[in-house]
DNA sequence: GTGCTTTTTTACCGTTTGGTAAACATGGCG
DNA sequence: CGCCATGTTTACCAAACGGTAAAAAAGCAC
């Protein structure tokens, strides 16, 4: 008989908290090797446990990995939420840098998610071969929907519309491969300096174009940045 | 008996052509599939023969992954080569826009190694599971010098290197994930209109803190940009 | 202790993986 | 034709994969 699995009682039981062993070990795993290439015997011996203990709880495979997806997703929106709500009232530029901190500090403490996404995003024409997929894409419109409405003016939403998604693309890329990208730089992924390195680079790179954007909002002129000459 | 398989023989034989009809194939395959997901059988499908002859020409998958993506890495530098020495007399904001375009054109006709590398930077922690991974950061490192070679200013060395990196780390993220960039903003992967898109995100991302880094080159002032109050 | 449910392990299945060995096919040369 | 090197396929291996079924262990009520 295929009793239910009945995961969701109240009663503390037990295996709630081999589920939530479950999910931390698979979260990790999913951080580290793309959904293909972890497997559920990986996740076993990170948790501790046979890996058919894992079938008790999940159903499959892809259905752990949409929880794990689920959880670092909506996890990380929330956090966006945070963010943004505390930088809302600075000026647009101190807005960028203090997000761009926050960003760092919780990358810092919280690798996994931005590991997750820059693991699985790159999955070329085999889209539906990654269950879950959607949620990436969703993720980043739900984010890019959060700065857009800090920035005030809507007259070039397409052009902050690319600023974002650059933003946020390029945020994924050097946080989420953060060994190589800290490799070319000779230093250590998880060290101090690297982080500085990060810090410096996002600002350097997103604050130009941030104040053109205002200035283009404010002069009205279309396309090219003012021209002294 | 082992005998060598003699692969680099002068003389015209027909496995020179199948070599080459193999090469072209786990090319395709390795750019649509991280190393560990795609298969010799894949590939073996791909170029239209049984899987064991790959084997007949490379004594493995990983030497066959390194052989692509050799070949891939160095035929990218030149192409980085011939780019750079085209704009060379052009003024910096021109080059720049002219590099983006040549990297479009070239990434339209020739979309494999960007999603190659896109595809297995990411890989985390586990940089040795990757055959010949530090290929990846080595080309990083010589598109690099390249670019240094055309920004004539060594003073600021350093926020030259952040620039630089974040461009090419932003374009392999933008070009090697083009379904995912795409499908947030509801395009089709290979469009004329996303390419546009593209286009204008590179664009507008990197010729402002050109123009920044260009300006503290001038007045040799550090660190923040002119502040008019 | 006996019962009964919940949790965990063991043993296994069919499939796919990278790779090997041997059989087979091909082509040129005498 | 035979001979032989080259090229290609067939058949197979051990290992790992995701998943299932049943046995075993643990927990709890009585």
């Amino acid at each position: 008989m295929t009793t239910k699995t009945q995961t969701g009682n109240i009663r503390d039981k037990k295996g709630i908290r081999t589920r939530e062993t479950i999910t931390r070990a698979a979260r990790k795993v999913f951080s580290e090797y793309p959904y293909h290439t972890a497997s559920m015997r990986m996740i076993g011996k990170e948790a501790g446990i046979e890996h058919p203990l894992i079938n008790y709880y999940f159903p499959s495979k892809a259905r752990l990995f949409e929880t794990v997806t689920s959880e670092i997703c909506s996890e990380f929106i929330r956090r966006n939420e945070e963010w943004f709500d505390e930088i809302r009232n600075l000026k647009i530029t101190d807005a960028l840098t203090s997000y761009i901190d926050r960003l760092l500090d919780y990358n810092a403490e919280n690798p996994e998610p931005l590991r997750l996404l820059a693991l699985n995003i790159t999955q070329a024409e085999h889209i539906t071969q990654i269950p879950g997929y959607q949620q990436f894409p969703d993720l980043i419109e739900k984010i890019q929907q959060l700065f857009m409405k800090i920035i005030p003016i809507k007259s070039t939403a397409q052009q902050v519309s690319i600023y974002i998604n650059s933003f946020v693309f390029l945020a994924i890329a050097l946080l989420g491969s953060s060994p190589c990208v800290a490799q070319v730089q000779g230093m250590e992924p998880g060290s101090a300096q690297f982080r500085e390195w990060l810090r410096s680079a996002l600002n350097m790179i997103f604050l130009p174009p941030l104040k053109d954007i205002i200035n283009i909002q404010v002069n009205t002129v279309r396309g090219q940045k003012k021209k002294s000459e």
